[in-house]
DNA sequence: TGGCAAGTGTCGGAATCCCGACAATGGTCG
DNA sequence: CGACCATTGTCGGGATTCCGACACTTGCCA
């Protein structure tokens, strides 16, 4: 598999991947957590790599988890999730293999649905089984307009969106150039050129590894721009 | 809203919308058929329009239906859609508007599934629910891969991808270069000079409002070209 | 302290695509 | 037949992005 390949998989993965996705009510997942495992992980260890058959979906209770591809020796970060987010529900249910590694950052709680064990739970709640479909149709909606928003835009517009959704999530920003031009699907000079850009505005102050968000409704505003 | 705008949604609507999306065994549909409404259109009328609230989803039985969007005074088809397609679904699980018109090009028998019908079914039937729960989620992985492959690639790769799959549902193709460009959300002019290009080649035969595949393997091949 | 790897900033050329404009042709309807 | 609209084919300018290359800075570790 060629690089251009891994970087739209892990564009895909940003845009569809769903990283702080919760589909259900806490009803539901009051029924759910009957069924599941509490798991717990220590720093650099794994929920599950990439290619793993998906025999089970995740829900973080707390920590941080970076999903990340796998490109030779290197490592790409696809997106970094935190509390509240499913993971591996999709791949799960397509009876496939994980599309991404999913490895603690920090000290990791989370819930634990085996397949053999939600699927028929499932299936006896029906309820539940709608609830969560409903739910998973709409942010597919949701996604797809955020995707069209995102596809024909600037670069420009693409960072700031980006960062935007970052801060919001995690307060500042720890993520390298090459890492936002994975995630973008883009080349890390152009963000280079767009980080100046933006910066120049007054919206973000860059460091090492770092981004700062100064204005966050500029940000916003430079992120809604059309091309033209 | 502005053009671009609309090309983004009619391009989401290629991609995301389901056209010939048939979810479910024929198991599933003989159960739900008996909670359905046969409903026959004559040619020009219409399923339902953008917009509307909706109330229903549909399974084509037979004939063809152009899903557009209104554009001023224009119509943008999005898609052209035949027997065992399955729209309106995600507008209607989401509780939304439909986000396309759908109109009966030749004469339409479909079956009709409305919202306060269909929704006690499936919590009757959890493994129906199930069913189309799956079915949903792994159409939407099929789906993201396929953005991931055509997103980033030549506009001649996106027509020759357009063309091998219009040609292997409706033989002979029927769309002017408009629509294409509209479908692709690329510009017509791009278009032309792909058609021109994939023409060369000798895979295809174009005139006036009409394509012919030539040499359908050779269309997948220039398909699947990259972009270097 | 001195490398060394990772990350950042910048340049210029090449490729792709959009946009506006215009001419030429096909189909339709009075 | 003739007017008229839709469609196709083509051109050139301009904007954006990619790519390879290189110098510089930062943080880490022996």
């Amino acid at each position: 598999m060629g690089l251009a390949d891994d970087q739209h998989l892990a564009w895909m993965a940003r845009s569809f991947g769903r990283p702080d996705y919760l589909p259900l009510t806490p009803e539901d997942l009051i029924a759910l957590r009957s069924i599941a495992e509490t798991v717990t992980r220590q720093p650099r260890s794994h929920l599950f790599r990439e290619g793993d058959p998906a025999v089970a979906a995740y829900l973080i209770e707390s920590g941080t988890v970076d999903l990340y591809r796998t490109r030779g020796k290197d490592r790409d970060v696809i997106a970094r999730i935190g509390p509240g987010a499913v993971l591996g529900d999709i791949a799960m249910f397509g009876e496939g293999t994980y599309m991404s590694s999913a490895r603690a950052m920090g000290r990791v709680t989370a819930f634990r649905f085996p397949r053999e064990k939600l699927i028929p739970e499932l299936a006896q709640r029906p309820a539940l089984c709608l609830r969560w479909l409903v739910a998973g149709l709409r942010q597919l909606q949701d996604t797809q307009r955020r995707i069209i928003h995102l596809m024909h835009k600037t670069v420009i517009a693409q960072v700031a969106d980006l960062l935007t959704e970052e801060s919001r999530k995690h307060g500042e920003i720890e993520l390298s150039q090459a890492a936002i031009a994975t995630l973008l699907g883009v080349s890390r000079q152009s963000v280079n050129e767009a980080l100046g850009a933006i910066r120049r505005t007054g919206a973000i102050a860059t460091a090492y590894r770092k981004i700062e968000v100064v204005d966050a409704d500029a940000l916003v505003r430079i992120a809604a721009e059309p091309k033209p």
